[in-house]
DNA sequence: TGTACATCAGTGAACGCGCGTTCACTGATGTAC
DNA sequence: TGTACATCAGTGAACGCGCGTTCACTGATGTAC
């Protein structure tokens, strides 16, 4: 901690921060105001001048962690390439990723219990994020006899419910209660899923 | 509402009662002791005859959905009849089914935070619980060739995860947000899953 | 059947605490001249 | 280069609130005789 005058400098930063910090150590609603602004050694007082309150807080953490997750996503799925499927199994690994990179983020996007539609600046990045995963999900769609095609959107929201699953319930509590290493877990996971597809050959 | 006298009669129940309604209300951050017992129409204070605190009453909830889970779980699980595949879905659907007809409880279980360790009557009753998707999965697992058989605890996280993440994505916020219903979104992703597994015929 | 008494579930007042938020203020910064 | 002044990011004290928890108490219940 370097020493500062009267004026912050970049407080704003510094109290979103300080906000990931803690919900990444207590959880989303062990999170307060008041303990933000001590960590970022100001007054609770000052955060006023960033921000509306606490949720508003809250919510430009998520807004940030929503921006990184899309583009990460967008990154792995590197325009569906080198192939479909390849391109649709780099975002899965990009999901897990991200959520044990950035655990503050993830929690103040998915367990935080703040309204999307209350918070407007939300629902746009959360929705680019969203596509990103969807296009990979059409991707490997074209690859599938018409007939038996599933609509991309129900095979993007398996996958993501999967992967949010296997966050949630085995990269919480450090591994003492999961079988399994989550990334291992879930590559096999949507290595079967995508067999099931008929997208990957049923052998190996 | 019916009258009561100085004593309630039956206040531990009411109490887990009125917390399970707040709880599915305004989620297991959002339950407070203090409105739990202006719920049950008595004094705070009443509360510690029956609990040694807030979170004492808390894990009761939890505890008590456990124990309707494993027995749900159990039912529809059926001892492996009247096939391993068909004992298997069953447990899918009936996953749901708990999340959706008792979400107060699925909350206190899974949203809630508390430690399993710091309350030691939730440990067994939550392995039993588990167990019951795990012996789902064995079965299933016998009627796969040995070699490639993934373990049994690796099919019951993967259903776990995936039934789990359909819960907290797309069962929440009435509808709206979700593209499938849920039921349908889960059972089709298991059957995906479970033809990648080789237990499905490839076609339909 | 009636009385004395033990039991114990509930009351009501009080506590200390940390929370989010407000307000008038003050000190540092940067710009105009 | 030096001074006056506007701007505004931060302070510090105060607020009302609801929280979980404690304590001495009281009223209802049920049992012994």
């Amino acid at each position: 901690m370097t020493k500062r005058g009267y004026h912050h400098g970049n407080l704003r930063q510094a109290l979103v921060e300080a906000a990931l910090d803690l919900i990444a150590e207590k959880g989303p609603q062990g999170f307060t105001l008041s303990e933000a602004s001590k960590a970022a050694d100001v007054t609770p007082a000052a955060v006023y001048r960033h921000f509306a309150g606490r949720d508003d807080l809250l919510a430009e953490v998520a807004r940030q962690g929503y921006e990184i997750f899309a583009a990460l996503m967008e990154y792995a799925f590197n325009d569906g390439k080198p192939s479909a499927l390849a391109a649709f199994e780099a975002t899965g690994r990009a999901y897990l990723a991200f959520a044990r990179k950035y655990p503050g983020h993830y929690m103040a996007m998915f367990e935080s219990g703040l309204s999307p539609q209350a918070y407007p600046d939300l629902a746009p990045v959360a929705a680019k994020a969203r596509s990103v995963l969807e296009r990979a999900a059409e991707g490997l769609s074209q690859h599938l006899p018409f007939g038996k095609r599933p609509p991309a959107t129900m095979v993007s929201a398996h996958i993501w419910a999967m992967s949010h699953g296997v966050v949630e319930l085995y990269m919480r509590g450090n591994g003492a209660k999961s079988p399994f290493p989550p990334e291992e877990l879930l590559e096999a996971g949507i290595g079967i899923y995508l067999r099931g597809l008929g997208l990957l050959p049923p052998d190996q």
